[in-house]
DNA sequence: AGCACGCCGACT
DNA sequence: GTCGGCGTGCTC
């Protein structure tokens, strides 16, 4: 019997599939899902390694070592989402690691230790009782209470221990490294060849502290040179911890009897369980409550429920609700818990403890052994897309579990996406509609021509109607939100006199002033810059800041409205939870009049007393040079304007526009899904854009400019030679990305556009393309992905 | 990543 | 010669 194994290693070189013999004496021991200890390497260095395949023979010609062995009594993951990693790996083309990873509990996985514990069936005679009175470590056991394992097996098949997986306690989170010089080190051990070491040192002497990676690259040295100074005694080396979070309690929330729109929808649902749905409900129309009573049948045939909403932002609320409803336990799972707070989650959900799980998008990894409900709300959402690896669609994992568990799985929007409405029209999802607010009114939306504004000699940000409909609110005491689709307090810096904009060093954009740190900041590294004077062209000092952000325009609103308390939310101010939560909580309890925000306050956030949202300019998503920009505006500015009037209250929208004539604004404004949807699709068909077609983007990363478009004329060439001729492939490009350079690193990309049922054909040539560049170019880095939400 | 191999310049 | 640095290639 042999196995195959993905080691646990960082390498990229090692990221991919080892087999190993299976000794007899482990044979029936051995399962997929469990961690083994093999030799690996000339030294046969012991490495842990995950087990994902068992099978009897191998045709292979290469030698293979015996396995030294297994780590764990039981599978850490079941077969479904072994199977689901590959179904990634195939799919996405995301590298095979990446993939095994996601389905695996959080952390690293050399820490997670198997606990053994006494069941009631262990007799309190037993010569070990008082061993297992407690429980121990699978180490301990061995090295302190010298058990081995054949005698813990033995235990365990006669039912008198059992087991479950936890990680120390200790255990650490990330850390960011820093390195300085000792005080008194001594150099005169330095071979006088080691330059890179001398480089290290000087670099060090200047800069005093500095962070290991920036360290590495800054003098162009390697882990070796680092490493031969390390054993010299020349370095200090400091670790800083990296986050934190946290969950907390929320009071009672009430069944509501449902209206005949939302009792039509669960009934059907109801009634044929073992499907998929798209539940497309206005904003305001209830889903929530029709979620919550689903959930609640679910729990009563004893079966677990996944809840996925776009945004850790959205976490709190949905929690507080299904907290309240419920009175039990339920998880949470998303990117800003720790390791260690992730991984008590993964535990309470595969000990069964929970049997609801609310999260972001890799809440659909929730080992749950009895799935019934999917639930994916705000289904357009691009966060449901991932980014990084595996660069999955969580929608197509949602049907592989849901097909695999015969679960429910519901998809809820106001604006459902073209992909999930496509799906649904050609009869893969059933329709449920909610057309009705829960109140019975939709806000009224005005459009405010801005040019009309300029003519009128106004050239600030606010339009006279948003103006004075702001007092009106305010006099009221009523609450308004502000939505502007950019950060920071201008989008860049330029010359008058000469046209020069100010633009990253390591980067090609423009740097956005940032009025609070008063600096320029690069929002795609971080970088930062002073404002400068005079222009470092032509000397002029005509350099000012150009077009406005959210920064801008809550200093304008400070002007106009002196005595109206404000406030702004975007991923400067809002950076971490707890200051999130209490802008959340000031809002609720009417402490604010104003809210002034980024997309982070286009998603589901309920505001009681908020009657009127302004839409500063609806065209900057718009003019985004990308097929999904029109689907991503329209998708914003209807989510945005549901925001207004949720309650007893009439709720007003005003789309401040240059473009008053868009068909995308005019149909927000109506609240014309079906009209956009007809609009979008025909022109998804005539340029050739998914739904119809899939896109394959290979991006291609490199420090040199010439390497990398060496590279990606290599690949290209490849390609060419496999599918010139077939017609249903179109391989574009190498072009480069429309940010040709970002943190120094220059981008090229190709799109392949292929006919869905040429994907399996072609991701086979990928992968092995792709693994032969990356062997040959260790400096290269070449990322692949499947309909990626952004594809530049 | 970790390790061996082999090339190269600097020093005995 | 010979030693250490450093680039390259391989790992079931």
């Amino acid at each position: 019997m042999y196995c195959y194994v993905i080691l646990d290693s960082k390498s990229r070189f090692l990221d991919k599939s080892f087999t190993y013999h299976i000794p007899d004496k482990i044979k029936n021991k051995i399962k997929k899902g469990m961690r083994v200890i093999v030799p690996f390497g000339k030294g046969n260095k012991n490495t842990i390694a995950f087990v994902y395949d068992i099978v009897e023979n191998i045709d292979d010609d290469f030698e293979t070592k015996d396995i030294v062995e297994i780590i764990d009594s039981k599978a850490l993951v079941d077969d479904e989402l072994i199977n689901l990693a590959f179904f990634m790996n195939k799919r996405y083309l995301s590298p095979l690691r990446s993939c095994i990873r996601q389905v695996l509990p959080a952390g690293n996985i050399k820490e997670i230790k198997e606990y053994f514990y006494k069941t009631e069936n262990l007799d309190k005679n037993d010569n070990l009782y008082h061993i297992f009175e407690s429980k121990k470590s699978l180490d301990d056991l061995l090295n302190k209470y010298d058990i081995n394992k054949d005698i813990l097996d033995k235990y365990k098949d006669k039912g008198l221990i059992d087991s479950y997986f936890d990680i120390n306690s200790n255990q650490k989170i990330n850390y960011q490294i820093f390195v300085s010089l000792k005080e008194n080190f001594d150099d005169s051990k330095i071979s006088k060849n080691a330059k890179k070491q001398k480089d290290i040192i000087n670099y060090l002497r200047e800069n005093k502290e500095v962070e290991y990676k920036k360290l590495l690259s800054k003098t162009k040295s390697s882990k070796n040179s680092f490493d031969a100074l390390v054993k010299k005694n020349i370095l200090n080396i400091r670790k800083i911890e990296v986050n934190k979070a946290l969950v907390k309690d929320s009071e009672r929330y009430d069944k509501f009897i449902l209206n005949d729109e939302q009792n039509l929808a669960f009934r059907k649902i109801m009634e044929n369980p073992d499907s998929s749905y798209l539940l497309k409900g206005v904003t305001g129309s209830g889903k929530t409550e029709v979620f919550l009573q689903v959930v609640e049948e679910n729990l009563k045939k004893g079966k677990d429920s996944i809840i996925l909403v776009p945004e850790i932002s959205l976490t709190p609320q949905t929690i507080e609700r299904f907290q309240g409803r419920f009175k039990q336990k339920i998880a949470i799972m998303h990117s800003r818990l720790s390791q260690k707070e992730r991984f008590q989650q993964w535990r309470m959900i595969k000990n069964g403890e929970v049997k609801i799980v609310v999260g972001a998008r890799s809440a659909i990894f929730a080992p749950f052994k009895n799935l019934g409900l999917i639930i994916i709300d705000e289904e357009h959402d691009k966060s449901y897309i991932s980014s990084q690896d595996p660069k999955f669609h969580t929608d197509e994992l949602a049907l592989f579990r849901r097909a695999y568990n015969k679960a429910t799985l519901i998809f809820a929007s106001a604006t459902p996406s073209i992909k999930t409405m496509t799906k649904t029209l050609d009869g893969e999802y059933n329709l449920l509609e909610l057309k009705n607010r829960v109140n019975g009114k939709l806000p009224k939306v005005h459009i405010v021509d801005m040019r009309e504004e300029l003519k009128n000699s106004n050239y600030s940000m606010i339009s006279s109607l948003l103006y004075e409909k702001i007092n009106e609110k305010l006099k009221r005491d009523e609450q308004v939100i502000l939505f502007l689709n950019k950060i920071g307090h201008n989008s860049f810096t330029f010359c008058r006199h000469c046209g020069y904009v100010i633009k990253c060093e390591a980067c090609d954009v423009s740097m956005t002033y940032h009025k609070n740190v008063s600096k320029l900041v690069c929002h795609y590294c971080g970088r930062t810059k002073n404002q400068p004077t005079i222009c470092p062209s032509c000397g002029s000092k005509k350099i000012k800041e150009f077009g406005a952000g959210t920064e801008k325009l809550e200093e304008e609103i400070k002007e106009l409205f002196p005595k109206a308390k404000v406030i702004r939310m975007d991923s400067m101010t809002a950076k971490d939870k707890s200051t999130y939560n209490s802008m959340y909580k000031n809002m609720k309890d009417n402490k604010v009049d104003i809210l002034i925000g980024t997309q982070m306050i286009a998603k589901g956030l309920d505001f009681d007393n908020v009657t009127l949202v302004g839409i500063i300019s609806a065209d900057l998503s718009l003019n985004i040079d990308d097929y999904t920009a029109y689907e991503t505006s329209f998708e914003l500015l209807t989510q945005v304007s549901g925001r207004a009037g949720r309650a007893d209250k009439k709720g007003e929208v005003i789309i401040q526009t240059y473009r008053p004539d868009n068909f995308v604004i005019n149909a927000a404004s109506k609240n014309d899904y079906q009209g956009f949807y007809n609009y979008e699709i025909e022109s998804r068909k005539a340029f050739e854009y998914p739904p119809f077609v899939d896109l394959i983007t290979i991006k291609i990363l490199d420090k040199s400019r010439i390497k990398c478009m060496d590279i990606s004329k290599k690949i290209k060439y490849y390609l060419d030679l496999e599918y010139e001729k077939d017609r249903e492939i179109k391989i574009i490009g190498p072009n480069p990305c429309k940010i040709s350079r970002i943190n120094n690193k220059y981008r090229y990309n190709i799109i392949i556009k292929l006919k869905d049922e040429k994907l399996e054909e072609i991701s086979d040539f990928l992968i092995r393309l792709k693994n032969y560049f990356i062997n040959k170019s260790k400096d290269t880095s070449i990322l692949v992905a499947l309909n990626p939400s952004d594809i530049n």
